[in-house]
DNA sequence: AAAGATATAAACAGGT
DNA sequence: TACCTGTTTATATCTT
């Protein structure tokens, strides 16, 4: 879709690159024309050469109007192109009204080559066909719009009437005859060039034919059409030119009346198929449509259905002019792509609808009571991808209770989001509850691009988020910048809104005692205690996680110094128990740091046993901020410890082992408070 | 409705 | 001095 996207813009930007591009064709079919004619702009004059076409397209729009039997089938239909009359483009007749523009008969004017009478007989000229073009186009704009109420009603009745048919022709003639005041008019232009009378350059601003393909071509067509033709380059454009053309009849014709429009198609081939030769030949971008074309890629014909082997572009090219060129064949195709990509478009219209209401649903619903067991966990629990963590009996499929859901998509891609439709949602404060089993993995493994791209708050805690940014870690430990960074790698929406996150995350990881910071000699990172997540017990506000202020902190160094800053002690205290709990994480599959041995008796007692020992070191301090701990397995041996100390918790008897935890309680330590259910990481048995 | 959980903001301190 | 990191507190909001 992105992608699409892309390249979408590149073919418009090459049609307006290229915009100039069917102007400079017209101008050169127009004076080659002349020269096979053998006139020469300067033999004939401008206003005789004028009037002479502009009778010769009345008179094709007569014949048209008269005889009306090419319009017969598509399959018995006779080109006939050789008529003289239908031999141009009839996208032309989809331009604009052109006259010299002040700044071009200004240069005339100052340039003085033609008497003053001169000039205001071409004055004169080009403001009686700038008259009649906007008759022309007036009463074609009436014919146009009849000729749709007509279809309209045609489609209900099912059947063609005969006078559409005939006013289709007509409007067939008109567009012959515009399109002939256009070439003449051009023409005009050209003799004037031709005399030194006008520089025009290319893609000169005030160039008359840079409007080519506007006009009256239906916005959404033209758009779909350049979509269509979307990276093709210079001859494609020129194919464009004429096939504009077939597209603006298609638009009316292809519903309705394809006769009309297979008419209109072989009439606009003769010129357009020189056009493209003289273009290709010219064309000083050769090289570089010659690496983009649409319809070539790797050694084969893209066209649809076609699949020739073409060993290299010039020979592509060739297969191209010869086996699709402009006929009825390829207009065919081509409107069939076009219904093709109109249908793309329209089922993708309304993919994006559906997937706008399941955005807005999924979160405006955020707020409803509970909701219907929710498809996307159960594809999430199917899919999950489970971290070690994750295996925990905890992750089983949540309680039907489980008021939350995932208030994201599953399967969406970041670029069918709308993040538009997303981000004003406001505020989502609903969170995944990690104490409801809801793992944060699934959904976030499932969701993960979607993350990415989509500026969508993930519907987690941030202790949810911070854990498993540590965890998908290698050694699992970030530090803090690592963890700003996780955050804003994964999350497109973290990357947009900086206000805040951060200072929620340090908040977090100071209050969650499921973090653990450890101190090294250049920094600290910090890791989980996966268990005491789990144990759902997070920030326990109103209760000091240190349960002293500084002022002890002298006494603590001048007691243990070595807790602060030689590990090596405290990696001696604790290395018994470092072994036990090694191994019991290794049982468990559990990450460093989880405090593997709940439910594990021995492990508990001697734990505890440690833990008194530790006591007995610390009870005469006071954990300040920084205070340390000693390190709890091998691998920490080497960090200093920063534990979050906790009030005893009664009720958490099965709670691990927390034997970061100094678990002294510190002298200011207020009994009147109310920390009897508060959890701690330690047990006390 | 109350209590708990979480988000957010802010103050503050220490280190770089 | 400015910024980063970390702790703590207060408050608001959401969830149970």
């Amino acid at each position: 879709m992105m992608q699409e996207s892309g390249t979408e813009t590149r073919s418009n930007n090459s049609a307006i690159q290229n915009g100039a591009g069917p102007g400079k064709h017209l101008l050169e079919c127009t004076l080659r024309e002349s020269r096979s004619n053998g006139e020469t702009p300067l033999e004939v004059g401008a206003a005789e050469l004028a009037h002479l076409q502009q009778q010769q397209a009345l008179q094709a729009a007569r014949q048209i109007l008269i005889n009306q039997q090419p319009l017969c089938g598509i399959k018995t239909h006779k080109r006939n192109d050789k008529q003289p009359s239908l031999q141009v483009p009839i996208s032309v007749a989809m331009m604009t009204p052109q006259v010299i523009t002040p700044q071009q008969m200004q240069q005339i004017l100052q340039q003085q080559v033609l008497t003053p009478q001169q000039l205001q007989v071409l004055l004169q000229q080009q403001q009686a066909l700038m008259l009649q073009q906007q008759q022309l186009q007036e009463f074609y704009k009436k014919q146009q719009e009849q000729l749709q109420l007509q279809l309209l009603q045609q489609q209900h009745a099912g059947k063609q009437p005969k006078e559409q048919q005939q006013v289709a022709t007509q409007q067939l003639a008109f567009q012959q005859q515009l399109l002939q005041m256009q070439q003449l008019q051009q023409q005009h232009l050209l003799t004037l060039q031709r005399q030194g009378l006008l520089s025009i350059q290319p893609g000169q601003p005030t160039l008359p034919l840079q409007p080519f393909a506007q006009g009256m071509i239906p916005a959404e067509l033209q758009q779909l059409w350049k979509e269509v033709t979307g990276s093709h380059t210079a001859d494609d454009v020129v194919c464009n030119n004429h096939s504009t053309l077939d597209l603006s009849t298609t638009c009316i014709s292809s519903t309705a009346h394809p006769k009309t429009s297979l008419l209109l198609n072989s009439q606009a081939s003769t010129n357009g198929q020189a056009s493209v030769l003289s273009l290709k030949r010219e064309s000083s971008s050769h090289e570089e449509y010659t690496q983009n074309h649409s319809l070539y890629g790797h050694g084969v014909c893209k066209w649809p259905g076609c699949e020739a082997i073409c060993d290299d572009f010039p020979s592509f090219l060739k297969h191209l002019n010869n086996e699709h060129a402009l006929d009825d064949r390829s207009t065919a195709q081509c409107r069939v792509q076009m219904q093709v990509v109109q249908q793309l478009e329209l089922q993708l219209s309304k993919d994006k609808e559906r997937l706008q209401a399941m955005m807005t649903h999924l979160h405006v619903k955020s707020t409803e009571p509970k909701a219907s067991p929710q498809p996307l966990n159960l594809v999430s629990s199917a899919t999950l991808s489970k971290t070690a963590s994750e295996a925990s009996p905890q992750s089983l499929p949540h309680t039907p209770t489980t008021p939350t859901a995932p208030l994201t998509p599953i399967t969406q891609g970041p670029s069918v989001i709308t993040t538009t439709s997303i981000h004003n949602v406001g505020p989502i404060r609903r969170r995944y509850s990690d104490k409801y089993n809801v793992p944060i993995s699934s959904d976030f493994a499932q969701n993960q691009e979607f993350y990415k791209n989509a500026e969508v708050r993930p519907p987690f805690t941030y202790a949810s988020l911070i854990r498993q940014g540590i965890l998908e870690s290698p050694e699992k430990q970030l530090t803090l910048n690592e963890i700003y960074n996780w955050f804003t790698r994964q999350f497109a929406y973290f990357r947009r809104n900086a206000a805040t996150w951060k200072g929620a995350i340090r908040t977090n990881l100071s209050l969650h005692k499921c973090f653990i910071r450890v101190e090294e000699e250049y920094g600290s990172f910090w890791t989980v205690d996966d268990e005491a997540f789990k144990r759902g017990r997070h920030i326990h506000r109103g209760r000091p996680r240190k349960p002293c202020p500084d002022e002890h902190f002298d006494e603590l160094v001048a007691h243990s110094p070595s807790l602060i800053k030689n590990i090596q002690t405290s990696h001696a205290y604790c290395s018994p128990l470092s072994a036990a709990l090694q191994a019991s994480m290794a049982e468990n599959s559990l990450p460093l740091y989880t405090t593997a041995s709940m439910g594990n008796p021995a492990l508990n007692s001697l734990a505890n046993a440690m833990r008194e020992d530790l006591n007995g070191v610390m009870e005469h301090t006071n954990s300040n901020g920084s205070d340390s701990s000693p390190g709890r397995s091998p691998m920490q041996g080497m960090h200093q410890v920063h534990v979050k100390e906790e009030p005893l918790d009664p009720d958490e008897n099965e709670g691990p082992l927390s034997l970061v935890t100094t678990a002294n309680h510190s002298p200011d330590f207020d009994p009147d408070r109310d920390y009897e259910d508060e959890p701690v990481n330690e047990d006390m048995e």
